[in-house]
DNA sequence: TTAAACTTTCAGAAAATATTGAAAATATAA
DNA sequence: TTATATTTTCAATATTTTCTGAAAGTTTAA
């Protein structure tokens, strides 16, 4: 099989796990793009390899940069920009996993931490239950960050690595 | 505040937090509420709560019955059904792990599996790099599993609990 | 049976989201 | 400067996803 063509379906999966995953399609398959790229591509080669309008490029490959996904990189001699994916798996799981924290978690944590220090009325029992849930996750929210904190360790710590495996 | 205010901040909440997951809102929305009720509700008793239509509630409360989120539950001398969440945090997000692992991990898994015995035409150092990246990917996963087990054990083992804590 | 209570389905409508492409803005070289 | 290359923006459009509601289907009670 042709290396285009193996990357080509790289492309195409990444895409719709990423849609699954709530980014949007061109998005994650620019980063696929990326992933699968050595060396650094500029606009135009990703909308050659992708078939995406430029302006569409243009929004995602800086979205990417938000997430710390892409850096921006710029070849000696060459007017254009281009643009190179992080290609250390365990730091763009990291990325990732901080930025829906911030944007996805914060906020449901903050209603959270108000809902539990209000004064609720209501049938005794029906209170009781909701506010146990509200604890509930709160807890279960902190000790999954703690699991986060763990997994993101776990590259640079193959000790880290065989212990979680070892209890698994 | 009144209880049923509360609960419909929560609902709200959860609601677009689902949205973002990739998990329909009124489906996350169901799911709050049902969180919230200690007791089971029937069909329209949810559509009067969260403002949904009969074929919305009864559609994605049959795929919370999919994803193991929601019980049917039949109250005696009453010919409607009635439906309840698993109130266990836990054991719902290890429910919905399994889910998306089996929907959208398993996928991407295989095609990775595949490209991986795939003889590859193309620049040598280009081949050497997806080659690697497939490889990375592959084992980051499978680290994740691991990581994952570990989690739907956390509730039952508060030594694990309490381990996880120290290292992390 | 029949009728009423309840559940399911699904075509079409609506809403949410993503994408295009051309014009405007900006940067660089000559 | 001016011309050219490159990037950015955003209104219009297209696509995908979700939701509605009424009709069809099913179950139960009498």
């Amino acid at each position: 099989m042709k290396l285009q063509e193996a990357q080509g379906q790289f492309i195409q999966a990444w895409g719709s796990l990423g849609s699954s995953w709530g980014i949007s399609k061109s998005m994650a398959q620019i980063h696929a793009l990326l992933l699968a790229s050595p060396n650094g591509l500029s606009t135009d080669d990703i909308m050659g390899r992708t078939q995406l309008s430029r302006g569409n490029v243009n929004t995602n490959v800086r979205e990417l940069i938000n997430w710390r996904l892409v850096r921006k990189k710029t070849v000696l001699g060459e007017r254009k920009e281009f643009f190179e994916a992080i290609h250390d798996i365990y730091s763009m799981a990291q990325h990732i996993m901080e930025e829906r924290k911030r944007r996805e978690m914060e906020p449901v944590l903050s209603l959270l931490k108000d809902l539990k220090k209000t004064e609720l009325e209501g049938k005794d029992d029906e209170v009781k239950h909701f506010q146990a849930l509200i604890k509930d996750l709160e807890e279960f929210v902190a000790q999954m960050e703690n699991l986060l904190n763990l997994a993101s360790r776990i590259n640079s710590n193959s000790y880290l690595k065989k212990m979680i495996k070892a209890i698994s």
